[in-house]
DNA sequence: TATTATTTGTCCGTATGTATA
DNA sequence: ATATACATACGGACAAATAAT
């Protein structure tokens, strides 16, 4: 784990020591002992105080990352990134299945709205249309792993929201309203710090990264069926595309 | 600009007003008026005082992204990010191409060394295999928008470095190593905080966020002919993938 | 069982950075 | 520019729990 943190940046040492440390779980950088180097140790090769590793740790235990014992050490509880594949048959519930136990999604709000220009865009209507905003956590685990909000058309997939607060699934709601397959046309990335809204819906800290896509899928003509931007935490999930 | 900045988490308040002002301007909040609004405003917005909101401001004009002009207000200097679009023939100075007018890419370091286990992995090489490594910055317009690690078999491209050096391109220098076309097989990002190396190549100041790519190379017959780690600028790039 | 080394937990004080008024 | 309050970071000393000898 080379590379010395900085002073004097408006980001707390022990905050970056934290992202550091997480970051080194996730890459399996531990796994031998399943435990994080001594408080000494970590002190000395970042350069600062063992106090200030101590508050970095403290950190991580709050997200219940690590679990420190005092003479043993500071174990290792979750270890987790999340893959999510981004194809043209990209499916959240399905794509994240297979590395976590329970997928759920869930409705925050929605409403029926008319298309400002950009969603208008993105769905191929023209401006004014009326569509459905729903906005939506999903968990997996119970762990929120991100946060969206999508627009759909609003003839087409009347009471959408209804159904998927009961299907938990975009699929799955899709499938209840007669569209059977549908497939992924454009992904947008970006990243950038959490805002407030971000911070309360996936249960983040200030200073943490959100990755943001902005997507819309079609049914197997083509035609838009939603557009969504979804804001996914940094260090629970990263993207593979294969092409 | 709606939700509150949040206290003692590690992250000093200007820093997190900075963050957000950038974000805006670079969704073209403040078109309009190509300035940013009055202090005052911003302090009381952000629920703080306006003192906080001059340290954020002052942050920015050191980026290089506004001017406050006394009298007059903060004007807007820069408002850029450019679309990097992952597909099977990505490439970097062709997909970036069209958005500047000069695109480089400068060799920092490069030398010769045996994979690690990760780099045989992604190269399908045994492990302690002859690899070339090459650090690598590339810039648009004579503005850093990536830094990259690279790794290809160093039997097959022997003299590599120097041919990159000359032409200043991954594409032309295996065209000139007689390599005449080559696919994107997979793409891995996630996103964090940039260390100090990032900071460094690519002119950022502490606490800005990279987006991190994963991503290997293989000729038309699926060989892997390159692995390579790249970092960006996440205030200057967005990545799009159509399917 | 007792001893020792290792590791986390707690306490003191001091200096500097951040934010307000 | 000054004063005040709190957060951050450092340094040292010692206590408490655990593991190995």
């Amino acid at each position: 784990m080379a590379g010395q943190v900085q002073r004097q940046t408006g980001v707390a040492l022990w905050r970056q020591i934290a992202d550091r440390i997480r970051q080194a779980i996730s890459a399996g950088a531990y796994d031998e002992t399943g435990m994080v180097p001594p408080e000494t140790l970590l002190a000395q090769q970042f350069g600062v105080n063992r106090h200030t590793v101590r508050s970095a740790i403290a950190a991580l235990a709050q997200e219940g990352i690590v679990r420190a014992v005092q003479g043993r050490g500071t174990l290792i509880e979750r270890k987790e990134r999340l893959n999510f594949p981004i194809t043209r048959r990209t499916r959240f519930t399905a794509g994240i299945g297979e590395q976590a136990r329970a997928m759920r999604g869930l409705l925050l709000s929605h409403s029926e709205e008319r298309a400002d220009e950009e969603v208008a865009r993105w769905l191929k209507l023209r401006a004014g249309a009326p569509v459905i905003r729903m906005e939506t956590v999903r968990k997996a685990d119970d762990r929120p792993v991100s946060c969206a909000t999508a627009w759909f058309p609003a003839e087409r997939f009347a009471g959408l929201p209804a159904v998927y607060e009961k299907t938990e699934s975009i699929t799955r709601a899709f499938a209840d309203l007669g569209l059977s397959d549908y497939v992924r046309a454009t992904t947008e990335i970006t990243a950038a710090h959490a805002d407030a809204a971000d911070l309360a819906a996936l249960e983040l800290t200030p200073g943490a990264i959100v990755l943001i896509t902005k997507a819309v899928n079609t049914d197997l003509e083509g035609v838009p069926v939603q557009y969504a931007i979804t804001r996914f935490s940094a260090d629970r999930v990263q993207f593979t595309i294969e092409n």
